[in-house]
RNA sequence: GCGGAUAUGGUGGAAUUGGCAGACACGCCAGAUUUAGGUUCUGGUGAGUAACCCUCGUGCAGGUUCAAGUCCUGUUAUCCGCACCA
């Protein structure tokens, strides 16, 4: 019979939709396992070949755990709201809940098409109100404890459409849909405090299975920072206080510079006779990004104020103030202290405005470059400090500053809170009112959810204020505090507020009491497995880091961490090597290789392309190799012989092949876990013929793979009762994994001379007087003296000789 | 620029703690079957070499070691993230 895949995969969709195998329990005996994958947002290109690496990844963890008797739970769902979907919106005059629902329908038959055991029943979509309102829910929570707060912070402004764009939408600084300039515009948004949260975002990290380089990635993000806060004192008399990490270098300090936004400025403007050239440095400046700000290569930049200047307060000189861009006014005080000496940057600002450089810290030339060592360094022209490290420089002018009382430590973030307004639609309404009375009042939850209106136009408006403020009906509403006229919040929730709790709603995703019940949350929290890709590390998995600990704090969930493990997956590349694009041209349809290859082909094939956690480029030749692998499963039907359990001749490889898939699939080695069962394919060929209890054996290892051959050869060749995935995961007989002899290799100063079969078990001692037997290691060592021998248990034996 | 990562045959990749580089595939070559082609099966396939039991070989340059793809120093290239894309 030929492998024919599309009814095959029909058939057992629909039984495994029917039987409700996959369904989690809310109350079993079993021990719980939680998968999660990161949902994924249901863009108008349909699936890509890069979301089933994650999920089939999960899946094929989520089935081995059913098979070893656990109570698994592994959901899916939608992350809806977002800048596309509205984009698509505005230009189609749809409304952005139908696109979004035709996307949902178009996804979740492609994924469905992918044998993927989600647990339907539980989907959940960012987008209904059902879901949002616990979103908004927790918002308030926010609110109430201040940790959402109102602050005026830069955004992007179209100077032709006028209105804010994301960041996205800003190519080369102009605006990407009319091409016109893009400037920053100051505007008042809700801010989410996560700063509060940074330091225990750090120390948390300890009590997480995540991989190294994700810690390392969100510690760096985070940015703490000792250093401190000291004040200068300015002519005009006000206090200009700057942040540093190296107070020790106070005495090199011969300039300040703040950043163009520093509020000072506009105090002094009566009193910089330069007033004009600012004005324009600092228009020219809220052109461009931070990150374009903060590029080290280009060119320093940056104007004296002319009529007001500072004071070194250790050194009591008077030093010029400048403002520069390289200052940013979202980190430390927005100003800083310059030791060209011992800093690089701070070189290239001297070096260029013709500052004095005075070597504070010994050890280079600090004529020709910044010298900016800490750790051998020691300090010169430092009145109390000479003679000092770098260290106990640090330690020693703290201490003289805090008791003249002009400087204390201060530990500094580099996160920053988080903006939480857009100016757009498609998001959830901030459940917020504004009273000129009472100020920002929060709706009563009883009044939740706040729906979305609906509007003629999903288009900003001309102030940049989001679509719903010309909503007037919606907009004018009564206080809820005081029953006086207010006005309702019109910008809406970023799309990252949906995603940071929705692995909570799949717990209980049906209540109506809370976000979920008490009993689901103790039993399912924490996540056990979350696999999800590198680029969210740093902005999702910290905000949902951030939410949970919040949560947990006011007792709505039980755990501190949202996330038990944490393990991502690289990216599926073009066939060109260059990322998946529709504009490169090279994106595959998921779609088509299903229909041509089937999905379990497509499922093997992506985990066999090579190593989980790296990118890798997609091949159609190569998914070739993956069918062909599946028909000569397939054909072991043919192959079928009357004698029973596991044959000597096979005993040692299914053994060995039991161990190694089920520790591969432990280690997310898939490929390696799939070239084992290839190897025992090879195996089963030389032998010529399989029993039903070594097919039963490689149906099962096999099952998690290929979900759906699996199921049909069982059933057509009665292997067992039930379904593959209700069968029990196969053991292992450690003591029949090895051989009984093996080869090991017999080096002779690093070249392997011959070769050796010997007992597995043998000692160095007779190791090596067998290799000296051999005839061609006695040639190479005669008349030689032996300097070393070494024997690699199971490896190798090698003889030094000279 | 900052932070994180990667580099191995013609290709994707494999290689516990440093211990036989190239598992498993793709492709290619030869043969067999069938033959219209494809499929399937068998064998071969890192480079050099007429050939080997020889020599070289894991981005590049050094180093440590009996032994380095693996550790150390430097360097180059590529990829991901950089806060309103998801």
């Amino acid at each position: 019979m030929k492998y024919d895949h599309k009814p095959i995969e029909k058939k057992w969709q629909e039984k495994w939709e029917q039987s409700g195998v996959f369904h989690a329990s809310n109350n079993s005996d079993k021990p719980k396992f939680y998968a999660l994958v990161e949902f994924p947002y249901p863009s108008g290109q349909g699936l890509h070949v890069g979301h089933p690496r994650s999920y089939t990844a999960l899946d094929i963890i989520a089935r081995k755990r059913r098979m070893q008797g656990y109570n698994v739970l592994y959901p899916i769902g939608w992350d809806a709201f977002g800048l596309p979907t509205e984009n698509f919106a505005i230009k189609n005059h749809i409304h952005p809940a139908e696109v979004t629902k035709k996307n949902i329908a178009r996804f979740k038959q492609q994924l469905q098409s992918l044998g993927i055991s989600f647990d339907w029943s539980l989907e959940i979509n960012t987008t209904d109100p059902e879901y949002y309102k616990w979103t908004q829910w927790i918002f308030l929570q926010f609110f109430k404890r201040g940790l959402a707060y109102k602050k005026e912070m830069a955004v992007n402004w179209c100077t032709s459409c006028k209105c804010v764009l994301a960041n996205e939408e800003v190519v080369n600084g102009v605006c990407e849909r009319c091409g016109s300039e893009v400037i920053r515009k100051v505007k008042s948004q809700w801010m989410l405090k996560i700063t509060e949260y940074a330091q225990r975002l750090i120390d948390d990290l300890d009590l997480v299975d995540y991989p190294d380089r994700v810690k390392a990635q969100q510690i760096n993000w985070i940015g703490r920072s000792t250093g401190a806060e000291v004040d200068f004192h300015t002519t005009t008399g006000d206090k200009l206080t700057v942040y540093t990490t190296r107070p020790d270098t106070l005495y090199g300090a011969t300039y300040m510079v703040v950043s163009p936004e520093h509020p000072l400025l506009e105090k002094w403007a009566d009193k910089l006779r330069n007033m004009e050239e600012i004005r324009a440095y600092q228009a020219e400046a809220a052109r461009k990004s931070d990150f374009e700000r903060t590029e080290v290569a280009k060119e320093k930049t940056g104007v004296r104020l002319d009529g007001v200047s500072a004071i070194n307060p250790v050194t009591g000189k008077e030093i010029p103030i400048f403002i520069s861009d390289y200052v940013l006014v979202s980190y430390g005080t927005g100003a800083i202290m310059a030791v060209p000496a011992h800093d690089t940057r701070d070189w290239e600002f001297a070096k260029k405005f013709g500052l004095p450089i005075i070597e504070v810290v010994k050890g280079g030339d600090v004529q020709k470059e910044a010298f900016t060592d800490c750790a051998t360094g020691v300090m010169v022209n430092s009145g109390i400090l000479d003679g000092l490290t770098v260290e106990e420089a640090k330690k020693k002018i703290i201490e003289y500053l805090t008791e003249k009382g002009i400087g204390h430590s201060k530990v500094n973030f580099k996160l920053r809170d988080w903006v939480f307004s857009r100016q757009r639609y498609w998001g959830e309404p901030i459940p917020i009112v504004y009273c000129e009375k009472c100020g920002y009042v929060p709706l009563p939850e009883s009044e939740l959810p706040l729906k979305l209106p609906e509007v003629k136009s999903y288009e900003p408006t001309d102030n940049g204020e989001s679509p719903l403020a010309c909503m007037t009906d919606w907009v004018n509403t009564t206080c809820p505090h005081c029953g006086g006229k207010a006005k309702r919040e019109t910008d809406t929730m970023p799309q990252w507020a949906g995603s940071s709790w929705y692995f909570l709603r799949y717990m209980d995703p049906h209540n109506k009491e809370a976000f979920a019940g008490k009993d689901a949350l103790k039993y399912w929290t924490p996540v056990d497995w979350y696999n999800g890709g590198m680029e969210h590390t740093t902005l999702h998995l910290l905000y949902s880091r951030f939410w949970h600990k919040f949560l947990y704090d006011i007792g709505a969930v039980p755990t501190p961490e949202p996330y038990a493990k944490r393990t991502s997956h690289g990216m599926i590349l073009g066939e060109n090597g260059e990322k998946m694009s529709k504009s490169r041209g090279n994106v595959v349809n998921p779609d088509e290789i299903v229909d041509t290859y089937g999905a379990d082909t497509m499922r093997l094939y992506e985990m066999f392309i090579g190593d989980f956690e790296k990118a890798a480029p997609w091949s159609s030749a190569g998914i070739k190799g993956c069918r062909r692998f599946l028909e000569r499963y397939w054909n072991l039907q043919n192959i079928l012989t009357d004698e029973n359990g596991v044959r000597k001749s096979l005993e040692i490889a299914f053994n060995k092949t039991i161990k190694k898939v089920g520790e591969d699939i432990e280690a997310l080695k898939f490929n390696t876990a799939i070239a084992a069962l290839m190897a025992l394919m090879n195996d089963i060929s030389d032998v010529g013929s399989i029993t039903s209890d070594e097919l039963k054996i490689y149906s099962i290892l096999l099952n998690p793979f290929a979900p759906h051959a699996t199921e049909e050869i069982w059933e057509t060749l009665k292997l067992g009762n039930g379904m593959v995935c209700q069968q029990e995961w196969p053991k292992y007989d450690e003591a029949k994994c090895m051989e009984d002899t093996i080869e090991i290799a017999v080096q002779v100063n690093g070249k392997v001379r011959a070769r050796l079969n010997v007992a597995a078990d043998i000692e160095k001692d007779a190791a090596l007087s067998a290799a000296k037997a051999e005839e061609k290691i006695a040639a190479e060592i005669s008349g030689k003296t032996i300097v070393k021998e070494i024997y690699v248990p199971g490896k190798l034996v090698k003889i030094v000789a000279k």
